[in-house]
DNA sequence: GTGAAAGCGCTAACAC
DNA sequence: GTGTTAGCGCTTTCAC
């Protein structure tokens, strides 16, 4: 006798209050919290009843652990502070939500070393995880893959060991610098991201290929990062190159050089032209408006919900899914005079 | 016999499993993972062994039944694609991430309908629940916030049935006014944001004031919207009244009327000075930078972080949190000339 | 120090 | 159609 493991009671009302003031067993309350249709429905009547009497909500952790299910996801992030990340997140989000399904995102602080912890984490509460453009190595990736199945990758290849969605960095490289090269530019800065992000690398084989099909033009490296103040400290590197054209690793990047821009009194695009990388919402209302690889970041978000949901079901669809870039051609881009 | 709820098990490997490969019973297993000190070392090694062999995780569903907690908490925010709302909840998220929580994050699309349901539903399956700006009425707030305790509010008033933290608009909303009428202008016009919502309410109360104590200035409310769109869209009525300065309901707002003006080759601040309020990130690298009303976001989401966190004891702090807002005088309010 | 077993709040198979 | 009961995977009391 006595041998309990807790005292206390978690919860003020549970499903074993209902059937008791009901006086039916709690298999038919579960029976009309389910709606399953084989309850007499003057039965049914009462328990409802004393459900909204009591204003009873029975415990979805119990429930879960009940079903096996959670219809819950988990989302790991490298940066909530990204503007980015927070498109896809809401495209995420919308679809996840407009599926019954509810997300719990964890921010990795772009640490490589806690992304796995905090996957595994994630997945050990819910029923599925999407890692959005994780930092750690290919070797980290591949083992833990199997590790947290279902889930679903952005931005990184999986070798069809998970469902993968991402953007081509590489063609929407190409395509900014063939539209500053066609405007007259030959001497382009390229501010870099950071060196062992895998989107920054892709970027630069785009940028070899431009170098090998037009000899004439000089695209020059230039660290920088990913954040708005690296961006707005790049200036004076940029200036030391004489270019008359950059491409910033991101909006947020060219949208931070921009601003030092007009402090500067340098004028875009008359004197620099600048293009950035995501089509972020501010990029299109910027002084001047931003010419940027457009991404269509929301549904990416939902893109990478369906690949998702699909790895949750018997066959997932491993194909990797490649988003074609386009280019917006806006005020920040202009021939070279 | 045979009476099983569910056949087919969740997970691949479970606590028993393990207690059954170490030959020890499921309860070292856990004491083990709980690092109890009273576990004989040798045997604690070789359950840590198997552990790591089988590469087990607890289920944290199964845990937090057991425990009654799940360190998780849930977030409703009326819209996931303002960048005000997610400068709080990356702070909200990061102090809680900090103390061990997960957080859920819930759109209500701004549907003040479904923001009962979505919190009840957070409610059931986490610890407590943070209401960002809810929408819904205040009678129905208050009979909301009893059902889900604990629970903190973000700027609304809860009448101490809930801890709360708040953004003083009214006085933000005066400080912007005196800032523009010291600077000359008399004819300022303002983009009001939704009727119905309570930081709307908040500013036109202080403008209230204002004309009572300036009845030589003429504050003349234009209905706009929240939206980048609604800014862009405001120019022409902006125009009509001829004023010379403009306070817009957000930076957003802001933001997106001076793009529109950027396109009319009006001059900012020279031709028309413009105000915003929330001080998001972009609001400061626009061109020109924005005047507005700064409120630390991400500090105060990590407030009604603190603010839920005591919700969870026994004795929470009731005392309403008011964050009083600054003033960044920044490139786009001028004296008038 | 360790194990047996009760309990967290549900669901669903089975018996009646 | 309804109730009884095993079970989901953990934690913790109690007895040894």
């Amino acid at each position: 006798m006595g041998k309990r493991a807790r005292t206390t009671p978690t919860r003020q009302t549970t499903i074993n209050d209902i059937a008791r003031a009901a006086g039916v067993s709690k298999a038919t309350v579960s029976r009309v919290l389910n709606s399953v249709e084989t309850v007499n429905e003057d039965l049914a009547e009462r328990v409802r009843r004393v459900i909204t009497d009591l204003g009873y909500t029975p415990s979805q952790t119990a429930r879960s652990l009940s079903l096996g299910v959670s219809r819950t996801v988990g989302v790991v992030v490298p940066d909530l502070g990204n503007p980015m990340f927070h498109q896809v997140l809401n495209g995420f989000n919308r679809a996840a939500a407009n599926d019954g399904y509810h997300v719990v995102v964890a921010d990795s602080f772009e640490d490589p070393e806690r992304e796995s912890v905090l996957a595994q984490d994630l997945r050990d509460r819910t029923d599925a995880v999407a890692l959005f453009s994780p930092r750690m190595t290919r070797a980290a990736l591949l083992e833990l893959l199997p590790r947290i199945a279902p889930v679903a990758v952005f931005n990184r290849t999986t070798g069809k060991n998970a469902g993968s969605v991402r953007i081509d960095y590489h063609a929407g490289t190409i395509m900014i610098a063939r539209h500053l090269i066609e405007l007259g530019h030959r001497r382009i800065v390229f501010l870099a991201g950071p060196a062992d992000a895998r989107s920054n690398w892709e970027r630069e084989k785009g940028l070899v290929e431009i170098r090998q099909a037009q000899p004439d033009a000089d695209i020059i490296d230039v660290a920088c990062g990913y954040s708005f103040e690296d961006g707005y400290r790049a200036w004076p590197a940029v200036r030391d190159t004489g270019a008359t054209a950059v491409i910033a690793f991101n909006d947020v990047v060219a949208l931070g050089l921009l601003g030092r821009l007009a402090e500067e009194k340098v004028s875009v695009p008359d004197d620099l032209s600048v293009a950035g990388f995501d089509d972020i919402p501010f990029s299109r209302y910027s002084s001047p408006s931003l010419t940027t690889m457009t991404a269509r970041l929301a549904d990416i978000g939902e893109q990478i919900w369906v690949v998702l949901r699909s790895e949750m079901t018997a066959e997932p669809l491993r194909e990797p899914i490649m988003f074609s870039p386009g280019l917006a051609v806006r005020g920040s881009t202009k021939e070279l005079s």
